[in-house]
Formats: C-alpha cells, sequence, structure tokens
DNA sequence: ATGCCTGGCGATGCCAGA
C-alpha cells in the first residue's frame, strides 16, 4: 500500500500539477494540505474518475486537508480533538483496510507559528499539545497508525540548506523542535529518517530568491509511523523532482509503502 | 534589514505562507 504525503498550496492552482503527479506515482492514498478551498469548491469528479474516493475538510481561502483513497475510506474524522473553538480545518482522519491489516490515517497541516513570538506562535504550539494527546490516543488503540503531512517543523540542523536562516524561525525555534520530540518520543518513527541519513533531503523550496536553483531547502513535510504500522513499511522517499515541473507547489510529496 | 514569489479574495492591494 502506497500512502502519499503533498502540499499541494491550492488545489484550483494546482490540478494540472496534481494530476500529473497522480497518474505517475499512482499513490493508494494520498493525503492533501492547503487546498486552499471549501467542501463543495473541491474538483472531486477530478480524482473520482481516477478511481479516488474523497474525503475533504476545507474551508475559505486558507489551509484545508483531504484523503484520496483507492480503497474505501471508513470511520472519517474532522478535526483535530481538543479545543471546540478552533476553526481552522487543518486534520482529517480515516481508516483504510488493505489485504493484511487495517491502518489508521491521519493527514495534518500543522500551523506555520511565525512570527514567533506572538499568538500564531501560541497557537502553533497549543496545537502541538493537542497532536500529542492524539498521539497518545493512536498508540493506545493499537492499530497500526500514521500521522502525515506538512508539519512545518524542521527536526534537526541537517534538514535546512542554510540553518543559521531559521534560528529565530517558528518552524525551527527550540521549543518547536522539542514538541516535535516529544511526539516521537512516544514510540513513533519518523519514516524517512528510519531509511535515510545525512543532509541535503528537502521537501520544500520557498518560491523566493530562487531557492529551488540554488538547493536552498527545508524537510517539514514528514511521515510518523506507531510501531505496529512502522513494522509495515517498505519504503519512504520524497518525490524531490516535482519541484522542478511547471507551476509546482513550493512542496513537493512524500510517501511511504507499507506491508498492509 | 527587507523583499524576493505565489494563491486567494475580490476588484485593489492585502494577507498568509515558510
Amino acid at each position: 500500500m502506497k500512502i502519499a504525503s503533498f502540499n499541494i498550496n491550492g488545489v484550483k492552482a494546482r490540478i494540472g500539477a496534481l494530476t500529473e503527479w497522480l497518474d505517475e506515482a499512482q499513490p493508494d492514498v494520498a493525503l492533501l494540505q492547503e487546498i486552499k478551498s471549501v467542501d463543495e469548491g473541491f474538483p472531486r469528479e477530478l480524482f473520482e474518475d481516477r478511481g479516488y474516493n474523497v474525503e475533504t475538510h476545507g474551508q475559505k481561502g486558507f489551509n484545508g486537508v483531504a484523503i484520496l483513497s483507492k480503497l474505501p475510506l471508513e470511520d472519517v474524522r474532522r478535526g483535530l480533538p481538543g479545543d471546540d473553538s478552533d476553526e481552522q480545518a487543518r486534520w482529517i482522519e480515516a481508516t483504510v483496510v488493505g489485504d493484511s491489516h487495517a491502518v489508521r490515517l491521519c493527514g495534518l497541516y500543522l500551523p506555520n507559528g511565525n512570527p514567533a513570538p506572538g499568538p500564531k506562535y501560541d497557537y502553533k504550539l497549543a496545537w502541538m499539545e493537542r497532536l500529542e494527546a492524539r498521539a497518545r490516543a493512536l498508540l493506545a488503540d493499537e492499530m497500526p497508525a500514521l500521522m502525515a503531512g506538512d508539519y512545518n517543523v524542521i527536526p534537526q540542523a541537517e534538514d535546512a540548506a542554510n540553518p543559521k536562516a531559521w534560528e529565530e524561525d517558528a518552524l525551527y525555534l527550540p521549543q518547536t523542535r522539542a514538541a516535535f520530540r516529544r511526539i516521537l518520543n512516544l514510540g513513533f518513527t519518523e519514516a524517512f529518517r528510519a531509511r535515510t541519513q545525512g543532509p541535503g533531503h528537502y521537501s520544500f523550496w520557498d518560491y523566493q530568491a530562487g531557492a529551488w536553483n540554488k538547493n536552498n531547502g527545508i524537510r517539514i513535510d514528514h511521515f510518523l509511523l506507531s510501531p505496529a504500522c512502522a513494522d509495515l513499511m517498505t519504503h519512504c522517499e520524497i518525490d524531490k523532482e516535482v519541484r522542478a515541473r511547471e507551476k509546482p507547489s513550493d512542496h513537493v510529496p512524500i510517501w511511504v509503502t507499507l506491508a498492509a
């Protein structure tokens, strides 16, 4: 089972890039972030025509997440628990049943948090506390589970081409990285780092200042796997070349395969 | 030190992104 995550930076602006990638990468499941669309405006037929079931959790203008899946999506839940007043669409989860295992799939778009300090950074840290609580509950369920998406977290210096430039940034502040580590330390495996070590691996390049041409990137899109899910992982890769195409997102897809 | 580029909204520049 191939499961991909992709921050597409606007589904309507990315119809060409998104369908081209889907047709060639052929993921069984795609977790999408930043659809920037309300549910009624999501071009679901485009994906249904390709054999995908579609579940969205959108809002007007910003944010928004979706799941495309060739397998039926069961027990779909929208919104990260823990704050009923939070109106930002950043979390969706569902269960898929593979040949040998059912897997709980969570798609997330973690808040950016800039500028820090400030209310946006407070919201980011509070959101990460709620994420930790949900992560604990997923472990307690014992079903193989993963949480994938745009974490807006640079975990280590090696995950940025120029880490010095990020020292005051909400993506890399010590408190941000500590909150990310607390979730890993519950027992989650960061899929990419379980397979690939060393610097030079990125998932985002800014549109500005020639970041792509200079390979001035950061690695902020991640898959976190529960122990039962990590046991099933066979591959984890980043589709870097997607960033060089026409009218690209500023993020590229990351994917895992599971023996599920 | 700041903007660089892009999408969305909606009609004009501004906000948000990272």
